[in-house]
DNA sequence: CAATCCTTGTTATGTTATAACATCGCGAAG
DNA sequence: CTTCGCGATGTTATAACATAACAAGGATTG
């Protein structure tokens, strides 16, 4: 597993790829992929960027789909817990998951200057991290890793 | 003394000395120690937790120094860019640094539980996850990592 | 077909954070 | 010395993010 996120790819396929796999999912797992949480993930790959609840919501509103903050937050709740989405915590945004079915740790790649943001693996990190934890007879259930810098483009156009 | 981290110390002696050390710091970096930013740390190094910018505005208008929200978000922005406390931001909460006046990546440990938060080194995890960046083109500034699970004490309280 | 559970709709409110502008004090430039 | 500029603070207002609480519908299952 590599980051993705600065690179081209084929961006239709992806998100019907990817819907598909959460529609399987779904059925194996007996979730409830209904209308607007399938809606709300197909915002999040096509947009392919973070987005705030409130983003999302106004897209919602706009094609009828209840335009109240529940409405969102609610999908987006379900969305990540499904493992479709992660928050990004820096941002207080959400962004679809870049390698779903795929049991993982992610580490995002937050660009500061244009906001992209790409996903990696932290499996490794969270080894080491979780020596020292355990040394501290600390349980760990969750890891977030989030790092901020430039993006390749934004680097670009920042140079002299 | 209280729990700090995981473990016991001894609190007024950590307090002082730190506050002594930033002292010395802004000194050095002429930087403006003001009373705000002095209380402000003082707060969140006596709380030893991870505070909410309204719970440190509440002690400060309480004390006469300006209740206003933008009163304590200032002076948190100084202490973080010091390096002299840190943003939770799994808990949009602050917290007075562990290790301040050492160059660190620091990685949090947070109790979801009972909210208490251990600061840990993150450097190694830092590494593994920089090759993966720089292969992708990414440059990276700073990283934050946060685990959240359950701490010694609220694991044996959770025990049967 | 009733009981139950999950989802959604909706109102209201709570929490976190910043914009914008006035003022004040201090140190440097003139 | 004084005035200029700058960083810090005071203050008002508002933006941005998030959840509580309750009503209502619709599917599933016993």
């Amino acid at each position: 597993m590599t980051a993705i996120g600065f690179e081209f790819h084929d961006h239709k396929v992806c998100i019907s790829d990817t819907l598909q796999a959460a529609e399987r999912h779904c059925v194996d797992a007996k979730l409830h992929f209904t209308p607007v949480r399938r809606r709300v993930l197909e915002i999040l790959l096509q947009e392919h960027r973070a987005m705030g609840a409130y983003d999302i919501l106004d897209v919602l509103g706009r094609e009828g789909m209840g335009a109240q903050p529940p409405v969102a937050y609610r999908a987006l709740d379900f969305l990540v817990r499904a493992g479709f989405a992660h928050k990004i915590e820096q941002l207080n945004a959400y962004i679809a998951c870049a390698h779903p079915g795929v049991s993982h740790a992610p580490a995002f790649l937050i660009c500061r200057s244009c906001n992209a943001v790409a996903e990696a693996d932290a499996e490794l990190a969270k080894g080491r991290l979780g020596d020292a934890a355990s040394a501290a007879g600390f349980l760990i259930e969750r890891t977030i890793v989030e790092a901020s810098g430039l993006c390749p483009i934004c680097q670009s156009a920042a140079a002299p």
